[in-house]
DNA sequence: TGATCCAGCTCGTAC
DNA sequence: GTACGAGGTGGATCA
């Protein structure tokens, strides 16, 4: 299938153009002054605008404005979207569990595409909170001298804690880690473990930097901090390509 | 400025619509098989694949692939969005605090689009937690006989508490609320609330359904639940339109 | 399928 | 500007 644009479309062209894409594996955008109502979880409606909706193959929907990162109305993977009128072109979107449906209703259709997606590469992303985990885990002395890491993801009454160690005492000591500034959630996170905990196991929040109401917090309830820098295997990199 | 979309365009029209997006109140999208970089807070790269690439005049910039609701990189409002090369055309998008940088190398630029956005409308949510709030505050009974609510937002040591109130003993209430099932992390913010204040006050976590695991903390904690259903002023229009 | 928790969360708001 | 909390959060993972 080949890639196809048009300016203008007759609504039959677009119908057919969004059963062709779902039918292959290609995506439909369509540059369109609309109104949105979106009903489901919550209710919302959008009046009239220009804006831009993308169909994915996987049932994706997404209808972007002229701002902001997110879209203004979207529906998750798995949703079933049609053309449920042709004048005015009428796009719907619905899925169950929940129980959702947008309705786009398009004044004009500026532009259309069919956009066949030949994508197999995956993001490969550094940086996260499972790195810091395996970072620590492996250095355990950036948490103190004489820390022991013995196991990730300790299951627990509370659920699993990021690393579970000891420390020169041989006391427990678990870790609740954060790749960005730890706030009060993340002290009641640390908390809630301990809570379930039968014995006395020191707790310490790690970040590389804590608000001050959650380092009151940690004092509060005789808890520990550690400030340590989330590992971005390209860092290096960056700092080569970016120059800015 | 008029719409216009072209296919397979010279890198040097890709440059002047970005410019002219840049400089109207129009995006640009780009249809292209690219590779992808990022890195900043974190670090990622994406091998080549057929992707849609939209600027904003934001400085909001997304990569869709062909799946998910979630663009695979994406940029704040605020990035600055530049073409950094042209063979092949390379798109960079930066920004600053924290230093971010996404590279997108196209291989191929299959359509490109630039696109006035016309759209002066705000979106009109409904059945959010602030509904929920007013419902409460207006409809105390929903909580129990004799409850009175007398504050919303009102300010703690711990931070704003949803909303604040006296039984029918005249003792004080704390009503954390959620729009959606509660969760373990919801009994703790209502914990947190609480144990900042210096007197003895009843909380209850008022939420449409509750984990067994909140219920539990609930209950080990000394605090209540009740269920009440966000209120959608747009449920009887939904079922009208909908019909599935 | 539901529950739990991370996310480069984003976004708004208040201090 | 930072901090805090909501979100129609989305998404992955594991029971």
């Amino acid at each position: 299938m080949e890639s196809r644009v048009e300016t203008n479309p007759d609504p039959e062209v677009v119908e057919e153009w969004l059963l062709e894409s779902k039918q292959r594996k290609a995506c439909l955008s369509l540059y369109v002054r609309c109104e949105v109502m979106y009903d489901g979880r919550a209710s919302a409606s959008l009046a009239a605008g220009d804006r831009l909706v993308l169909t994915k193959p996987d049932g994706s929907f997404v209808v972007h404005a002229d701002s902001g990162c997110d879209p203004q109305n979207w529906m998750p993977p798995g949703a079933s979207i049609n053309i449920v009128d042709t004048d005015p072109v009428t796009i719907s979107a619905t899925r169950s569990d929940p129980n959702e449906l947008i309705r786009v209703t398009c004044e004009e259709v500026y532009h259309a595409s069919i956009m066949p997606m030949d994508d197999d590469a995956e993001l490969n992303l550094e940086g996260t909170e499972a790195d810091l985990q395996d970072y620590v885990f492996e250095n355990p002395e950036v948490i103190e001298d004489g820390f022991r890491s013995t196991e990730k993801e300790k299951e627990t009454a509370a659920g699993p804690v990021d690393i579970w160690g000891y420390d020169s005492n041989g006391e427990p000591v678990l870790l609740e880690l954060k790749r960005r500034t730890a706030g009060p959630d993340d002290v009641d996170q640390l908390r809630r473990y301990l809570d379930h905990l039968e014995i006395e196991v020191r707790g310490i929040l790690v970040a590389p930097s804590f608000s001050d109401r959650s380092l009151e917090m940690l004092d509060k309830h005789g808890l520990e901090s550690r400030e340590v820098e989330p590992q971005a295997a390209g860092r290096d990199e960056y700092h080569s390509l970016s120059d800015f």
